[in-house]
DNA sequence: TGACAAAACGACCGGTCGTGCTATTTTGGC
DNA sequence: GCCAAAATAGCACGACCGGTCGTTTTGTCA
């Protein structure tokens, strides 16, 4: 049965996401959230044991949301070739659809030298995003439409390459031909993929 | 004259930018700059106006560091691919040297969605790193040692890609082969613009 | 050596941080 | 419609935030 609390919960959590996207994860502040979802500070903590537990269970939201967004859909989609580039199209939609930009990015870049449970669960939802990727080139490999020489790892590297040249691309440099060039350049490894 | 305000400055600057890369531009705190480096919060104030300003100035350092030792030293070397592959060369190498990897890419995901003079002043930065790259591709073009079907840009936008994958896989994820991934991903778009 | 400016200091400002503890309100099952 | 349980608010705490102040130390040059 879904609580009341239940509810307050994943409103907080949606919120709290969002906001980390744009101030990071350290940046975002328990009084700030607070006043965003018309709360007081004391009944936020009634949710959260600590802001590193508030920290974690966004990481854990947002592992939720992309695996609902971006991978489950494809899974029951085409297989090969055609999922790997509906992932790419899937993924880059997950960056436009929210402020602040892909909030594992945004994380990422931000954990990568501050050691902590935080940053375990982080690397961790990487590691499983990475692993997907290379499991959906593998089957496309198997399918006959990737060659057999490709190693799948290093695809899924460079696709990540380009993602996060993209993200740079669209939220920083402000560039509008950002997602263009993510194109040409995805087109291009998959070409030389085959 | 080099007075010895200019040195401790120096020297704060630097700290300063070590710090930023782990911490970021928004969570280095003065008080804690102060402790690093042996001052008084009001000894650093008399060298910096504001946070802001001290972090315009760090984002200043980091150009000019990077200007010094990745990008001029290849102006004396070779022309052309050499020199792309050379750029490619330093621009790892100054990721590695540094603890917390480059300070531009933590500040650039930190930024991105923070409108203000570091944003731009971070912006105007990569911005023109982008072109310098693109403008050593031209030259290869030039030279006859890329088509000249390539965009530079593209070339750009790919290669700055291929090192934000790098610095991920090896800052986050502790991949041990994340330069050789790079480095054959970097290879193959190479080889491709031939 | 004495004068004067540059540099650094410690104390302190109002404000916000994360986090307790306790009281009050709201909710849902009987 | 009662009552326990769940949810939220109120309030206070010590620590630290960015920043200012007047003062003291240090370095430079006549």
């Amino acid at each position: 049965m879904v609580t009341k609390g239940d509810e307050t919960r994943e409103r907080i959590l949606d919120r709290a996401m969002a906001l980390a996207a744009v101030v990071g994860l350290e940046g975002l502040s328990i009084g700030e959230l607070a006043r965003e979802t018309g709360m007081s500070k004391s009944g936020l903590f009634a949710h959260f044991a600590s802001k590193e537990d508030l920290q974690l269970k966004i990481i854990e939201t947002a592992r939720e949301r992309f695996a609902r967004d971006v991978f489950e859909p494809t899974l029951r989609a085409t297989r090969g070739e055609g999922r790997v580039r509906a992932l790419f199209e899937r993924w880059l939609a997950w960056e436009r659809g929210r402020v602040g930009g892909c909030p594992f990015v945004e994380a990422s870049y931000e954990l990568d030298d501050r050691p902590g449970p935080v940053r375990d669960a982080l690397a961790a939802a990487q590691g499983e995003w990475v692993d997907g990727l290379a499991r959906a080139v593998q089957i496309a490999i198997d399918e006959g439409h990737f060659s057999s020489d490709l190693d799948p790892r290093q695809f899924a590297y460079e696709m990540y390459g380009i993602f996060l040249a993209y993200h740079l691309y669209h939220r920083l440099l402000d560039a509008e031909d950002a997602a263009d060039r993510a194109r040409v350049a995805f087109d291009r490894l998959v070409s030389a993929s085959r």
